[in-house]
RNA sequence: CGGGGCGUAGCUUAGCCCGGUAGAGCGCCUGCUUCGGGAGCAGGAGGUCGGAGGUUCAAAUCCUCUCGCCCCGACCA
């Protein structure tokens, strides 16, 4: 039997979320070092995110667009810091038709090079500008190290790349995009973020300035899980994106660049997993309500498969959220006793369990489980959409204030000494708001010392108020509050 | 790429030191009884012991090489 439980948290969280990515049916290993396939239960996640964050790409004016895996080599060389930073991970194809290829081809690590190319293409006047496009797409870097859903050698993301007559235009933009990721992360996800801007040695490669959205994981260490990038003329220039003013002079236009992955996935899981399994929010869960009907005769069964099959009809014909129908399934599986499948959906994370049985039916009710709080409670069938909807509803408010908790309970805003700002990162972990004195050499220091990094420097409503005036190690004047933390 | 660990049935693994017919639990299939928190009994299927080579009368076991996975480091938008 105590093979049937994960490995707890506590023991050892690496494996637990192994485990649980697994057992989950999220993922699993593929033949080739460092893939993974994504599984049903994990993709119908995805797709759920696609939606939600295309949705709100399309509301901000942006539209999908399709650019080709393959690059030509060169492309990637024109921008000097773009090449550094992706060079040393590029998968490169020498051969094809049983031929070597005039010029190697880059599969795309990210887009900017081959859409920019493009851009120049397109644009010629003011009147051309801006450009608001996204794509979905597959990109592979060639990584040391993988885990399943956080690093992998090819992963899923969206990325939106935009073209602007000016700096301030392109500078909103990025920082738009980087509402909509928070947004989203936190009222889809139920996952809280720290945004902010990044220093000059964590920015993307190739960009004036890069944001980010940074997670509190349960181990206490940051994870980045979306960024969003002011590429000033950087790759106008390499790529000679330019526009004739208003004025008539010839200028480079102004590039962002955001995107997430399904890193989410990892994020999702290391924020609401627990010791049972998954946790997913209602907003996420491609099926929201599992229904369990318990029967012993087989008179009693045909009576709560019908049943159930009645309530799941009044869950999915209640029209009270519109077009969002909520997401039921019947789990009529026979042979299988339902505490067994009560460990299955809560392994999966489904959010809300109903158990119905013939003393439920007697009553007119039927007996709900929370995922989240484990908390069970009857439900009378009168009016029992409504009730359901205004659970998720809960569900979904009560994970994010919980995540939210856990965070600030585990972030220190005081100021500390250095010592003891080691002992924590090393100890328990922490997200940490100290000054900086803005110098990079100390920034190195702390990473060499302690695996540390500046995870962001906060927008203004993340920071401590009065925060630390002096810098954590050397004691100069803090030109920053920066948070600092270990990251995946 | 460096250090460590591990590859035996779908999963978890025993056997390896000390060579001699490959075992168990879970899962799976069939039947009966069960069914409100991981069911019981009976019967059954399933293995080129990661791969290649070597030593030997005989290799899961010893030797060499190789591939993969996990952990720690280095690296990482």
């Amino acid at each position: 039997m105590s093979d049937k439980a994960l490995t707890t948290r506590a023991a050892d969280f690496s494996a637990w979320y192994n485990e649980l990515v697994l057992r989950a049916e999220l993922a699993d290993y593929s033949p080739v070092r460092g893939c993974m396939v994504i599984r049903p239960n994990g993709y119908g996640i995805w797709e759920r995110m696609q939606r939600a964050l295309d949705d709100m790409f399309k509301a901000t004016g942006h539209r999908n667009a399709y650019f080709p895996l393959f690059i030509p080599e060169s492309f990637l060389h024109k921008e000097a810091e773009h090449v550094e930073g992706f060079a040393p991970e590029a998968a490169v194809v020498t051969h094809g038709g049983g031929k070597k290829l005039e010029e190697p081809l880059v599969v795309r690590p990210t887009s900017e090079t081959i859409i920019y190319s493009m851009f120049a293409k397109w644009v010629q006047s003011y009147r051309d500008l801006p450009i608001l496009m996204n794509q979905w797409a597959n990109v592979v870097r060639w990584e040391m190290r993988t885990r399943l859903f956080l690093r992998t050698l090819e992963f899923l993301w969206q990325e939106g790349h935009t073209a602007h007559a000016t700096h301030d235009e392109a500078e909103a933009e990025a920082r738009q995009m980087l509402g909509v990721y928070r947004t989203f992360m936190e009222e889809w996800m139920a996952m809280p973020v720290v945004t902010g801007l990044k220093t000059p040695a964590e920015k993307f490669a190739g960009a004036l300035r890069t944001y980010s959205c940074e997670a509190m994981m349960q181990d206490n260490k940051a994870l980045q899980a979306g960024t969003s990038h002011n590429l000033g003329q950087n790759f106008a220039k390499a790529f000679d994106l330019k526009f004739q003013s208003e004025s008539g002079s010839i200028e480079y236009a102004w590039n962002t660049s955001w995107g997430v992955s399904t890193r989410m996935i990892g994020g999702l899981v290391m924020t609401h997993g627990d010791d049972t399994g998954l946790r997913i929010p209602p907003r996420l869960a491609p099926i929201e309500v599992v229904i369990v009907p318990i029967w012993k005769s087989d008179e009693e069964r045909s009576r709560l498969l019908e049943a159930a099959q009645r309530l799941k009809a009044d869950l999915t014909g209640w029209g009270g959220r519109g077009e969002d129908r909520i997401r039921v399934h019947v789990d009529a599986r026979e042979g299988i006793k339902p505490g067994a499948k009560y460990y299955e959906w809560e392994l999966q994370g489904i959010p809300l369990r109903i158990e119905l049985g013939p003393r439920d039916l007697a009553n007119q009710a039927c007996m709900t489980a929370r995922r989240d709080t484990r908390v069970k409670a009857v439900l009378p069938m009168e009016g029992i959409a409504p009730a359901v909807a205004e659970l998720l509803h809960t569900i979904q408010r009560d994970m994010l204030h919980a995540a939210r908790e856990r965070r600030e309970a585990n972030s220190v805003r005081e100021a500390i000494s250095y010592d003891r700002f080691r002992e924590l990162i090393e100890g328990e972990g922490a997200f940490v708001y100290a000054g900086w004195n803005g110098d990079p050499a100390v920034e190195a220091k702390v990473k060499e010392e302690t695996k540390a990094t500046i995870r962001c420097i906060p927008e203004p409503e993340f920071r401590t108020p009065d925060g630390p005036a002096r810098c954590l190690v050397t004691g100069e004047p803090a030109q920053h509050q920066v948070v600092w933390a270990r990251a995946y």
